[in-house]
DNA sequence: TTGTAGGCGTTATCAT
DNA sequence: ATGATAACGCCTACAA
């Protein structure tokens, strides 16, 4: 660590200059063979490893992209497995692609001087991108990070920029999927409890299910729309409004898991019965689901998969940053969810796919 | 982004030589108090930051840590928010400390010659330390680690080293802990399905449900105990095979709260009630527990705390590293852990904490 | 095919 | 209190 070998020992050790280690080791084809193989021998042996900060520096590339998973206070998104999930994905193709990821926990990086600043954050690492999950973007910083050179990504909330862009679940169609399900077990007082209108996904399941019910033929019926946070207690206190109605509805579509784990919870509570009196619906597919009891029929969405499509869409940007031509300023990238049905809807107790 | 102002031209803009802007914005003392605020106030305006790259190159410390997160195939441990949540706590000390994270990912940093090697990853980025989570201590790339002057810390898993220690919660007071509830329950007949014996964690979980048992006098039958793999499908499979003793237990002691939704959900199946038949009590109290129908009892551990516990051993460790006091290999620390009963166990149907 | 040397952005050690 | 200047480890023209 403290003394781990450098370039110049190498070359010194193996008889040549640090020049020819250097081309041996990147591969460069103006090496004689054997010269080569003698300096790689050496270097497996000596167990050498450029040192990152000193390439970084000469090449202007890090092979190091930021993350910014907000886990705040304000943002409490570390109770979501989602995004944990997504960064699996992410780590995956962009470990493949030979890069590494840098969490940024650090509110001051380098010395903290001027205000807090994404921008900053990723200019000091010298990240060749950034993946942004979990924040907002009205942000004001975040949309200086979009108006910057520096190819980004977000995932699930609607980013753009000259060099950004952003992937996301198909929404309206996951609602779509729910409606049609609940009706085709005979459903037609159907309920939504809605996530936060703020956020991308919550806007979006809440149009879809309104979308999809007119398009059925069913009324919209406000009176049956209750909105909540994404968590479990906001799926308790949702349902207990629905089930308090005059006549409440046979079936709710949950924005997500948890808060379909809350309502399925108010609904035991009131002495119900799961799909019986009332059909329950999730979104997201988290583990939990299929293990609640009954186990919880929902739109299942590729959260490993969502990641490794916004690291393609990273990776497409970065690889693009030197081309000058500007080619059409990359479009987000919507990723199909698929239908499971599980126990809390109509289907046999077995588990069936769609 | 590529065209970030250097401290040259920071320098040059404010008329002074560059050590003198490296010393003002270092807080160095030697500085007139007008020339600081000059420095100062263009550095904010001109939204300047230092490379950490150039910086790390001279002053020998990156201020990023290492994590490796295994999440591969063979580690599925992605699945298990546990860590996850450990890594938050991490995220919040170090990031308060002044240090990012870096999560490796990529396999083959710098020019991949040679075999793989973490010791290498983490030369290769010059971190200040790193933090192991799911890997074994037995691989022995993960010994030379613990040979080498990296301070280094792992969480759940027994690694020793240098400058190297590691972090857990008290698997055997929560042992302790479930038994001495269930017998307060009235229970006599208790059986525990065990985590895999090649962790720690199941390892100690196991110990000590048996030393529990033993203290209390109820004999400990080793019919009563069978193996998983901390996760929901081996929770299932495990109780099928104790229900279907010719005495079976009426109480179960799950090393995992996954594990404990499987056996729920086996008992349930079989027309049992809980915790009227058979009652259950987990280990972990991930989010799952408390949504769970019935809710799950279960040992809590501090996950974040968890992580900031092992976040502040790798922080004496890094900053003991500069003197050369052989100062007492830091011992590991265990984390106490606390009973939540919830109404898979014979707690009214309220929420108590002991 | 190989060696030499300049420079990447900073810090730190000298002078001044 | 400030200015030069030499590292830090590496890559990459340019020479040889």
């Amino acid at each position: 660590m403290k003394n781990s070998i450098t370039i110049r020992e190498l070359a010194r050790l193996s008889g040549v200059s640090v020049g020819t280690v250097s081309r041996a080791l990147n591969g460069y084809p103006d090496v004689r063979q054997d010269t080569r193989d003698r300096i790689v021998r050496l270097a497996e042996e000596l167990d050498y490893t450029p040192q990152a900060a000193a390439r970084t520096l000469v090449t202007r590339r890090s092979h190091v992209v930021g993350i910014f998973l907000e886990t705040g206070k304000n943002h409490p998104d570390i109770q979501h497995p989602f995004f944990h999930e997504v960064l699996v994905g992410i780590k995956t193709r962009l470990g493949a692609a030979g890069y590494d990821l840098l969490l940024f926990a650090s509110e001051e990086p380098g010395n903290g001087y001027g205000t807090h600043s994404y921008l900053k954050r990723c200019n000091h690492h010298h990240v060749d991108g950034a993946v942004l999950m979990g924040l907002s973007a009205d942000d004001p910083e975040v949309e200086r990070l979009g108006r910057s050179s520096l190819p980004c990504v977000s995932v699930d909330v609607e980013f753009e920029g000259l060099h950004s862009t952003w992937v996301s679940s198909d929404n309206f169609q996951g609602a779509d999927l729910a409606v049609k399900h609940l009706m085709e077990c005979g459903h037609t007082r159907i309920a939504h409890i809605a996530g936060p209108l703020e956020t991308t996904p919550g806007r979006e399941r809440l149009a879809g299910f309104r979308r999809a019910m007119q398009a059925s033929g069913l009324d919209y019926d406000e009176n049956l729309v209750v909105y909540g946070d994404f968590y479990f207690e906001s799926g308790v206190s949702g349902m207990e409004k629905l089930l308090a109605l005059d006549a409440p509805p046979t079936a709710v579509f949950v924005a997500s898991d948890m808060m379909a784990m809350g309502a399925m919870r108010a609904i035991q509570a009131n002495g119900l019965s799961i799909p019986g009196d009332v059909a329950v619906i999730g979104f997201d597919d988290i583990a939990i689901a299929g293990m609640a009891h009954p186990s919880l029929s929902t739109i299942r969405q590729e959260k490993a998969q969502l990641g490794e499509l916004a690291a393609e869409a990273l990776l497409r940007q970065m690889d693009a940053n030197g081309d000058e031509d500007g080619d059409d300023p990359a479009a987000n990238q919507l990723l199909p969810v698929t239908l499971v049905v599980r126990e809390s809807t109509c289907g046999d107790r077995t588990e069936a796919v769609t």
